[in-house]
DNA sequence: CGTTCGATGCACT
DNA sequence: GTGCATCGAACGT
């Protein structure tokens, strides 16, 4: 069932771990698309030096204060398309980038998503890169910026729940600092399936180091650096 | 393995 | 004009 309203109303690092194991799906004329979620990044508030809010509302990241269950997406270096589940009340801007998929359904048609503006066939793409990172996940979906704003609770981009539990062999899930950025790196807000093939980062950002289990030291914790295996 | 670097568009100051 | 919540090709070790 698609995931309701109620469910993106919540602490967006709760919101985040929820969400791992869920299926995001996107339908379209050309069919539908799905994978499930094996790694996001939370961005909360305007405290947050690397959320979008971080600046004070603005034109572009007016979706981060409406109501949850929206895409907020975005342009991000000029080619690729980022996208978001809004969490927390109006007026509380914070969300959850999603940043790989595990494909499910749809995986040819991802694969010709993928090779457009490429010179490449569709068949060179392994299942397993089609959504490994933001930046190709919404590409292999199909997602733009004609998404952003859009109802997750009601329109043809919507996450499910599949009834299906993440990681499948009751490891607990990773948490580490969020990637790809300059300011706000002390704050453990990535949660990834820790050795998923779909991960994207890496083999370094792929790992459930001690420091990157979840407890829920991360609603009191402050942690000050994380290791790196050698 | 590892790191560097260019592509590319636009919101924001 | 500056700086990106990225990606992959091209290098160096």
């Amino acid at each position: 069932m698609t995931l309701p309203r109620d469910f993106y109303d919540r602490p967006t690092l709760d919101v985040a771990r929820d969400l791992i194991g869920k299926l995001l799906v996107h339908e379209t004329p050309s069919g539908r698309a799905s994978g499930l979620i094996v790694e996001v990044e939370a961005y909360i508030g305007e405290s947050d030096p690397a959320c979008h809010a971080a600046p004070g509302r603005t034109r572009r990241n007016a979706p981060l204060y409406g109501p949850p269950g929206i895409a907020y997406v975005y342009l991000n270096y000029g080619m690729h398309y980022l996208v978001n589940a809004v969490t927390e009340a109006v007026d509380a801007p914070a969300a959850v980038l999603i940043r790989a998929l595990e494909p499910r359904e749809g995986i040819g048609l991802m694969r010709r998503r993928r090779a457009r503006g490429t010179g490449k066939p569709a068949k060179e793409w392994q299942e397993h890169g089609l959504c490994r990172g933001p930046g190709n996940l919404t590409k292999s979906l199909g997602i733009s910026l004609d998404h952003n704003g859009l109802n997750l609770t009601g329109s043809r981009l919507f996450i499910e729940d599949a009834g299906i539990t993440l990681p499948a062999d009751g490891t607990p899930l990773a948490w580490g600092p969020r990637i790809g950025i300059s300011v706000g790196t002390e704050s453990p807000w990535r949660c990834f399936v820790p050795g998923h093939p779909c991960v994207s980062g890496g083999a370094r950002s792929n790992y459930a180091w001690p420091e990157r289990r979840d407890p829920d030291e991360r609603t009191t914790g402050t942690r000050s650096s994380v290791a790196r295996p050698s």
